[in-house]
DNA sequence: TTTT
DNA sequence: TTTT
């Protein structure tokens, strides 16, 4: 339920592959950064200049299984969410404000590219409900801290679970945001 | 020009007064902090759990002069925005990237309290474009920024124009994003 | 799953009582006439002319329910469903197209009065999906058709189910779209 | 400006190739039908069901120009416009209403073909408001109105102007809807 | 009437 | 870091 609304919509390229990570339970977790493109004309030299917009964007449940499988660097996609910051701390122990995209059960994926793929997801999904509080990670680490969503608590553990996917290695350790 | 959709819309309600600045053109900037508020069921408890998710809002143009005359803490707001990330320095001069949602001539606001008022602010606004090269910044600060268009270079002289609305205090002095 | 975005958002009043039915199986359905209103600049005489748009609205399932409770004629509410347009005969046999905004299980509803009631439903809810083959409608009739989603074969069949809520008469008996 | 929000947001292909006519003062106006794709698990068989809802999309000034010049039928887009009925009268002097969405400069297009072309268009076009009241229409007929803001006069008799690109036939002769 |  |  929800006393407000809450909603993102965009389109734009993946600036690299897709980073997908599973929780103990095998749900997977998908960040992505999105890059989306406007240009404005400058007011001194009445030149168009182009101006590239970075997004953080993460995905729960069956869409982050659709969007790991089938999105790569270079992918065009529709995707529509919520807007999330969380707060974490750095090395230094100050305080870290991260806002994302979060794509869950109530959010939508659309590949826009005429490449082959299944590529299309919507909130119809019955399974895949975002889990809060079993997020993997490996060699977890202070100062980046995994995509979550800010009320979950992670674990630290890797998954014994037989036939769980591979966790990745960590997606941001060098993107300042 | 656009070659890519980047797009917010956010029913919620101000924490605070909007705080309205002026440029030295005279343009009005606003800012909010608005709060959606959703709730989610506990894994746990099965309980209803509220979660606030609060967004930091700029305006510019005509809909900022509509905004910062109308609204008042607890104002229920529709808006309509893009997501910009600008990156600034701290006292420690350390990067800090801070995501606002940016309303611009593009974007759209709808008051939705009863109270009489003005209240309603498409893109059809033909004059007010944002203008970014001229905040107006008393008493610049390093830390906190001014909230600005990433690519502006904002002046911090104070603008001298007659008939100038007088710029209030730092918006987001004790705020920690 | 959806191979293309199909969204529509709005914000407006309601200009009757909203009408509500049950299926068979005791599902709301209820139809709304939503008003939105815009004015523009008149080019010969400069002045502002308001004009407002009609929509109707078909709700599904939980969303249904809550409406039929707590809109009322007058009641602004926000909305986010899809269009659908559907085909049906009048009195003289002849075609005709109606095209509805349907707020189904991935849809949304928002109620913005400060009246109290509960007043917000997002696409969370589990339960309530649209039943599409087996809408109840009394004393169904040819030419107007009952809001329905296209592919549906609803029966006309009273439904003999205890607790039933009672169907109500025809919501658009006068209303020429 | 708006005391409401009407907004349409589409992906989707198109049927034909876009029908571009042009007022008397030259400015173009598109109509489209634009396809989007959905599919759902029937109850009965629980097989997917594909299923598409057409949509008719009417666009003016700017964008109405470079949806002329550069879709095709096949051509996926994004656009952004406006709920819209209007009242006209078929042959046998019966009211019909039309359901449209309308993209004018408060909406936005946005080609998502790889192909080449300019492609992309958002609301910030200076230039292009569309037009009323100049509407051209070679060969009016009563029964299967021209596209068009249903508060809007248009005029029957074709442009004199030099350099105006010429009319072309009736978009939708043979399109029920 | 489109597309995958 | 993407794309046209």
């Amino acid at each position: 339920m929800a006393r407000g609304v809450n909603k993102v919509i965009l389109i734009g390229n993946l600036g690299q592959d897709p980073d997908t990570r599973y929780t103990p339970n095998g749900n997977a977790v998908v960040n992505l950064n999105l890059a989306t493109d406007e240009s404005y004309k400058d007011r001194q030299t009445g030149q168009l200049v182009p101006k590239t917009e970075w997004h953080r964007v993460v995905m729960f449940g069956k869409i982050a299984e659709v969007a790991g499988q089938y999105l790569r660097k270079g992918s065009k996609v529709y995707i529509e969410g919520k807007l999330q910051t969380r707060k974490w701390q750095n090395k230094e122990g100050q305080d870290v404000y991260t806002t994302e995209v979060v794509v869950d059960i109530n959010g939508q994926m659309q590949m826009l590219d005429s490449r082959g793929g299944e590529g299309s997801m919507n909130q119809g999904a019955p399974a895949g409900r975002p889990q809060q509080s079993d997020y993997n990670q490996q060699g977890g680490q202070q100062n980046n801290p995994p995509p979550q969503q800010p009320s979950g608590g992670y674990s630290n553990q890797p998954s014994q679970g037989g036939g769980m996917p591979e966790p990745v290695d960590d997606f941001d350790d060098d993107i300042p945001f």
